[in-house]
DNA sequence: TATGCGTGGAA
DNA sequence: TTTCCAAGCAT
């Protein structure tokens, strides 16, 4: 084991923070959960619905019996809702394909809707100690600062980052679990985005970025995300009340919810196509 | 493979 | 006030 390897595994024996899916009694499901809803949002934003999504659905069983407007309100703000229908799907998928227990394999897994690459390695890695690349936003840009020496990764994946990542797992299953899990901890805290801690960073004095003076980000721009005016926004409103109201809601609401009325009327037909709005009649909505 | 999908806190 | 961005996925 290199000195990386042991500076890692140490800080994060002593810094790891204390999060529920982290706990003892966390479950393969709990870890299931926090992994979808961790998907592009903030753990503080995650923190109280998974909480409040693990009292009402402690299995996956009991999470597929419900409607899926259940899952889309108890989703509540936490952003792109299509994941609550997808977790729902897998939990459907869970109970029909292996017996209601969330599967150990990556391949299990991946078949699962909402899991791509990242989730089936996570739930693998960390419910169930398999010894797989977890290859996150985090890490990548921890191996890409530490080893690689630039500041931020590529758009997307590369071969080069993939096998750099394979041949810093550890052999044994155990610690290849942790270093994934202690590697996406120092990205989180400390190897930050935008202003990263390099003074509590337990391997400052090894990572290359920080030995080649910081050099700039030197890729393609970086994508953006606007988001007035968008259809992502126009979604967000009108789901946001049907999510607020008890029972059905009338065309007329919808109508005050946003504006031009092209899109509102686009972006509709859209939630309803993706099955997050449930058409009840000609001017009626509702959750599915 | 490049894009679009929500949301809100921080700088 | 803007801009950035936070444990990706599906297409």
């Amino acid at each position: 084991m290199s000195d990386l390897h042991e500076r890692v595994l140490d800080w994060y024996a002593e810094n790891a923070r204390e999060l529920p899916w982290r706990a003892p009694d966390a479950t393969p499901w709990g870890v299931m959960v926090s992994e979808f809803m961790l998907q592009q949002t903030p753990v503080a934003r995650v923190l109280p619905v998974y909480e409040r999504w693990l009292e009402a659905w402690p299995r996956p069983a009991d999470l597929a019996a419900v409607s899926t407007g259940e899952a889309v309100r108890a989703w509540g703000r936490l952003g792109y809702p299509r994941r609550a229908l997808r977790l729902h799907g897998a939990a459907t998928g869970i109970v029909e394909r292996h017996g209601g227990e969330v599967p150990s394999s990556y391949d299990d897994l991946l078949a699962l809707p909402g899991i791509g690459d990242y989730t089936a390695a996570a739930i693998a890695s960390f419910a169930f100690g398999r010894r797989h690349v977890v290859l996150d936003t985090n890490v990548r840009r921890v191996l890409g600062r530490a080893v690689a020496g630039v500041e931020f990764p590529a758009t997307a994946v590369t071969r080069a980052e993939r096998d750099l990542a394979t041949g810093l797992l550890p052999d044994a299953d155990a610690v290849a679990a942790t270093w994934a899990v202690a590697t996406m901890e120092l990205g989180a805290v400390v190897c930050t985005a935008a202003a990263p801690r390099c003074g509590a960073c337990p391997v400052a004095d090894l990572c290359a970025w920080r030995a080649a003076g910081y050099p700039a980000y030197d890729g393609p721009p970086r994508r953006g995300q606007t988001y007035a005016g968008t259809d992502r926004q126009c979604r967000g409103r009108l789901l946001a009340v049907l999510r607020d109201s008890d029972g059905p809601v009338h065309r007329s609401t919808l109508e005050q919810a946003w504006s031009p009325a092209g899109q509102r009327d686009r972006c509709l037909d859209w939630l309803v196509d993706d099955g997050l709005v449930a058409r009840l009649s000609a001017d009626t909505f509702a959750l599915p």
